[in-house]
DNA sequence: ATATATTCTACTAATAAAATAGACAATATA
DNA sequence: TATATTGTCTATTTTATTAGTAGAATATAT
């Protein structure tokens, strides 16, 4: 599942990217959270992390706001998701971005559970990383 | 992630798929948590909610302990984990097995994240309900 | 009877998820 | 330059989930 704060995130990005192509300037903080139903205080949290990750750019005092850090083309949801839930793989050990050794694991090369759970993997981010912020707001899936 | 209650039900079925065609009778908690390295107490809470589920059966007293409830190529490994880790799906809105619309959600038909999350959620089930444990053992994953 | 196993009830500890509070810093503009 | 506006930062709080533990009760083979 994914957790409120990643569904809170892709909710308030996608918004963003719909408002972008109006051209009108940052979008509040509080107006966000007003027309998506996110909590505030929580949704500051996370578009702070998006913006560290360069996701995002901020604006600071009157007339500021949020708006993309970059073309929607080049934001992907699997970039989204990995920043607001940590990594995409079921098991550790398949994940490209924190790797490291399952505990219990007597030999990686001949684990069942590794082997299904690499095709899973697989799919999911040929999906999620296939698929950027503009095709979302397009209706678009790829795969 | 796999949550470890998963893993080590993954596990511990795993080896109980692989001595079931040795013909040895059950095998004692205690002996598969000493060999897949898995907490014994934690194990047995495991095993109770994979044979409550008809997964795994159990024989008591002396001479007992675990085995298949059913034919390895009727289990599957979609079953096991949403046993122990629930549903599958990325968002509730999704799930098969436990269906409820998500809180925030505006309109579960024009979702953008609901849209794509299809797509992950289509072949991760495709993969993990259609390999069964039989597969697994022999190292053979569907799709 | 007795040793061997699972079962059941009831905890506890640690960690993570979700949400909140309030002071601080930057900026537009009147 | 005073002021309202808006994001930033640090710190807490609350709630839920995950992981693991303890011990008595129950069933069974020998």
């Amino acid at each position: 599942m994914l957790s409120k704060k990643a569904k809170y995130g892709l909710q308030a990005i996608i918004f963003l990217a719909k408002e972008e192509k109006k051209k009108q300037g940052p979008i509040q903080i509080a107006s966000l959270a007003k027309n998506e139903k996110i909590p505030k205080k929580f949704l500051e949290i996370i578009l702070l992390e998006l913006r560290k990750q360069g996701i995002l750019h901020s604006k600071l005092g009157a007339g500021g706001g949020y708006s993309l850090g970059k073309a929607a083309e080049k934001i992907s949801i699997g970039q989204v998701v990995r920043i607001l839930d940590g990594p995409l793989a079921q098991v550790s050990c398949l994940s490209k971005t924190a790797y490291h050794k399952c505990d219990e694991c007597k030999d990686e090369k001949t684990c069942e559970i590794r082997k299904i759970m690499k095709k899973v993997h697989e799919t999911t981010t040929r999906i999620l990383d296939r698929t950027t912020l503009a095709d979302a707001v397009k209706g678009k899936v790829n795969f």
